[in-house]
RNA sequence: GGGCGCGUAGCUCAGUCGGACAGAGCGUCGGACUUCUAAUCCGAUGGUCGCGGGUUCGAAUCCCGUCGCGCUCGCCA
C-alpha cells in the first residue's frame, strides 16, 4: 500500500503546485523522522520561498490548501508542520494492507515480463570455496531472488573458467604430480583432493628455473593452445579436472543454498567460434592498435588509459574476450544482464563494458555490480596459496554453535511443543546457516569485511535468529489460535493501539522495500526492514495478546495482523535465503 | 605515482540521488518471565559523522583539498 500511497502523495502535491503555477521539477517528497506521525512529507516550501516570496512555512500552508486528496484512496489527511507538508494514511490504507497480507506471496511485485540474467559466484574451479569468496554467493543469490520478488523472470548462472592459463596449470599438475608427495586432503571431496595438485603445481612454477621451468611452460602453452584450436582431447583432458572440482564446490555452495540454473562453460564460445568472431571485429574497429605482437584495444575513448589486450602473440583469446562473446550471447538471450564481481574485477569490467560498446552492443541492459573481500585479520585468502577459512568449515561451525543453543536453551524452554531429535537438527541448520547468511547480506556489498569467528556467529546481534525468532512466534500464536478456535479477520477497525498500527505500517512498507532493493541492487535494505520489522513485531507481541484479547473480535483481527507478519517476515527473509523456522 | 572504493558511538553497522534534534545492535549499568516461546522486552549510558575549506535557507549526504585503509594499474582471472 505504501506504493500507491507514495504515487498519490506525488500525483497531488504535484498538481497543487501546478494550481499554483510552481515548479514541479521537485515535489521534495520524503519519509519524516520516526517521531513524526505522518508517513510522507514533502519539504518543497524551502525551495519555493524565494520564488514565491514568503516564509517556508507560509508556503506549506498554501500548498497544503492547494492539495486536493478528494480522489485519494490511501491519503486521508493534510496538514503542515512548520515548513513541511505532511500527508496522513487513511483509514483504508490499513485495510487494503491487512488484506493484502493475506496472501502468502505478499511482497511479490507484479510480473515485468523481464527475464534477467544473474551471473555470481563464477570461481575458477580451483578449489574449495572459501569465506573470501563466500560473500558472492550471499550476496547474488540474495540479489537474485530479490530481482525474483520484483517480479522478474530471473535465470542463475555460473560462469565456469575451463579455458584459461589456471586450469591449464591445473591440468598440467593434475597429470604431472604423483598423489604420495601431497598432503593428506583436509576432507573427503574432490576440490578438497584436487586442490593438492594446483597448489603443488603453482608451488613448482613459482621455484622452478632453467630447463625444468620451460619444460612445464612447454606443457602448460601446450594445453592452452589446444583448447583455442578446439582440440576434442584437450578439453576432456581439462574437463576431468573441471567437472569434479566444481562438483565440489557446488556441494559448499548448495548448503547455502546457492543454487544455479546454468553452468556456462567459456570453452563453448571458443568451440562455437563467437570468440575468434569478436577477435575479428575487434581486430576491425578504429580502437585496435597491433603493439608488441598482441592485438589490443586503445579505450582512452572511453577514458580508460590501460590498453586491452585481445589476443596474445601466440593468437590465444584471454578471459575477457572470452567474455565478450558470453555477454553477446547474453544480450541475445535475456532482456538484463547482473554480475556480481569482486571488486578487484572493477578495472575488467569497464574494460568488459567499454568493448562491448565498440562491438555495437548497447550497454543500458547490462548492470555489474561489486562486492568487497572479505579478509582475515592477517590478510587476504587464496585457493592458490591454501591460506583462508573454508566456507564448509565456516559452516560447520555455526551449526554447531547454534545445537549448542538450541540444546542449553531445551531446559527452561517454556513451550511444551517436545522438540524431537529431528527438530533440534532442522532448528541448527535453520539459525547456523541463516546466521552466518545474514551477517554477509546485511552489510553494504562496497564496505570492506574482516572475519572473526566470534562476530560471524553472534546469534545474539542484529541478526538471522532475532529475525527467524519473530516468525516462529507467529506460527506459535497461529497454532495456540487454531486450537482455541479463533477465525482471523481483516477488521482493522478494531485494531486502534499504536503497536497494531506500526505494524500495519511496517507491513505496508515491505512490497516497497523489495522494489528499492531490486532498483538498487541492494539485498540489505531487505536485512535491514527484516530487523526493523522484527522490532515492531515484537513491541506488538508484548502488548497485543491474541488469545487473550478483550473480546473476540479484537482476537481475530490480531490474528489476521500475525497472519500478516509471519507472511512479511517469511518473505523478506526467504528474499534473503534464509529459512523462516516455525518453532525455535 | 594514476584510477576506483571505504572512513558515522569503545566495537559491528544503518542512514549517503541535500531537509525535521544523527539511528540500531553489542558492550557497560539498572529493570521485566504463574502471561500467545525471555534467541524477547523496557530504561540509562555513549558521537569533533577522519580532518580542512567551499556551495546552500539547510551538508553525514554535493564540490575541492588533505590524511588513513582496501582494491587495481599482467600477452592472470
Amino acid at each position: 500500500m505504501f506504493r500507491a500511497f507514495r504515487s498519490e502523495v506525488e500525483n497531488a502535491v504535484e498538481a497543487a503546485l501546478d494550481a499554483l503555477d510552481l515548479p514541479t521539477d521537485d515535489l521534495g517528497v520524503e519519509e519524516p523522522p520516526e517521531d513524526v506521525p505522518a508517513t510522507l512529507a514533502s519539504s518543497v516550501a524551502f525551495r519555493l520561498a524565494g520564488a514565491v516570496g514568503a516564509a517556508p512555512p507560509a508556503v506549506a500552508e498554501d500548498v497544503a490548501d492547494a492539495v486536493d486528496i478528494d480522489d485519494c484512496e490511501y491519503v486521508g489527511r493534510v496538514d503542515t508542520q512548520g515548513p513541511y507538508v505532511n500527508f496522513y494514511v487513511s483509514d483504508a490504507y490499513y485495510a487494503d494492507t491487512l488484506d493484502a497480507g493475506r496472501a502468502d506471496d505478499y511482497g511479490t511485485l507484479p510480473p515485468t515480463d523481464t527475464s534477467v540474467v544473474v551471473e555470481h559466484t563464477s570461481a575458477n574451479p580451483t578449489g574449495p570455496v572459501h569465506v573470501g569468496r563466500a560473500r558472492n554467493p550471499i550476496f547474488g543469490d540474495a540479489v537474485a531472488r530479490v530481482l525474483e520478488y520484483a517480479g522478474n523472470d530471473v535465470e542463475r548462472h555460473y560462469y565456469v573458467n575451463d579455458a584459461g592459463r589456471q586450469v591449464a596449470v591445473f591440468t598440467w599438475a593434475y597429470e604431472t604430480f604423483e598423489e604420495s608427495d601431497l598432503p593428506e586432503p583436509e576432507r573427503d571431496r574432490a576440490d578438497y583432493d584436487l586442490v593438492r595438485y594446483y597448489r603443488k603445481g603453482n608451488e613448482f612454477l613459482e621455484s622452478a628455473e632453467g630447463d625444468v621451468a620451460e619444460a612445464a611452460e612447454a606443457e602448460i602453452a601446450d594445453i592452452m593452445q589446444g583448447l583455442e584450436a578446439g582440440d576434442e582431447e584437450t578439453y576432456e583432458r581439462v574437463a576431468v579436472v573441471v567437472d569434479q572440482v566444481l562438483g565440489g564446490m557446488r556441494t559448499s555452495l548448495e548448503r547455502l543454498p546457492a543454487e544455479f540454473d546454468r553452468f556456462v562453460k567459456e570453452s563453448q564460445f571458443i568451440r562455437n567460434g563467437d570468440a575468434a568472431d569478436v577477435v575479428q571485429r575487434l581486430k576491425d574497429s578504429e580502437h585496435a592498435v597491433y603493439e608488441e605482437e598482441a592485438w589490443q584495444l586503445d579505450l582512452s575513448a572511453f577514458g580508460l588509459e590501460k590498453n586491452l589486450v585481445f589476443l596474445r602473440s601466440d593468437d590465444t583469446t584471454l578471459y575477457t574476450t572470452r567474455d565478450l562473446a558470453h555477454h553477446e550471447w547474453k544480450f541475445e538471450n535475456y532482456d538484463e544482464a547482473v554480475t556480481v564481481l569482486g571488486e578487484d574485477h572493477k578495472l575488467q569490467a569497464e574494460q568488459l563494458e567499454a568493448a562491448l560498446e565498440i562491438l555495437g552492443n548497447d550497454t543500458d541492459t547490462l548492470r555489474q555490480t561489486f562486492y568487497s573481500w572479505v579478509n582475515l585479520p592477517e590478510g587476504g585468502m587464496s585457493t592458490r596459496k591454501g591460506t583462508g577459512v573454508d566456507l564448509d568449515d565456516l559452516l560447520d561451525e555455526s551449526i554447531r554453535r547454534a545445537r549448542e543453543e538450541v540444546e542449553d536453551r531445551l531446559g527452561s524452554r517454556v513451550r511444551n511443543d517436545e522438540l524431537d531429535e529431528d527438530d533440534i537438527d532442522r532448528i541448527a541448520h535453520q539459525v547456523g546457516i541463516g546466521a552466518v547468511r545474514y551477517d554477509i547480506v546485511s552489510k553494504q556489498p562496497t564496505k570492506g569485511i574482516t572475519f572473526e569467528w566470534e562476530r560471524a556467529l553472534d546469534f545474539e546481534a542484529q541478526s538471522a535468529p532475532y529475525v527467524q525468532y519473530v516468525h516462529a512466534r507467529c506460527c506459535g500464536i497461529e497454532g495456540e489460535a487454531a486450537a482455541a478456535g479463533i477465525d482471523a479477520s481483516t477488521d482493522v477497525s478494531v485494531l486502534d493501539t499504536d503497536a497494531e498500527r506500526d505494524l500495519l505500517r511496517d507491513i505496508a512498507r515491505f512490497p516497497a522495500v523489495i522494489e528499492e532493493a531490486a532498483e538498487d541492487l541492494e539485498p540489505h535494505v531487505v536485512a535491514t526492514f527484516a530487523r526493523e520489522f522484527a522490532e515492531t513485531f515484537n513491541t506488538f507481541y508484548r502488548e497485543c495478546s491474541v488469545l487473550n484479547a478483550a473480546d473476540e473480535d479484537v482476537a481475530a483481527a490480531r490474528l489476521g495482523l500475525v497472519q500478516a507478519s509471519r507472511h512479511t517476515v517469511a518473505n523478506a527473509l526467504d528474499a534473503l535465503g534464509i529459512e523462516a523456522p516455525e518453532s525455535m
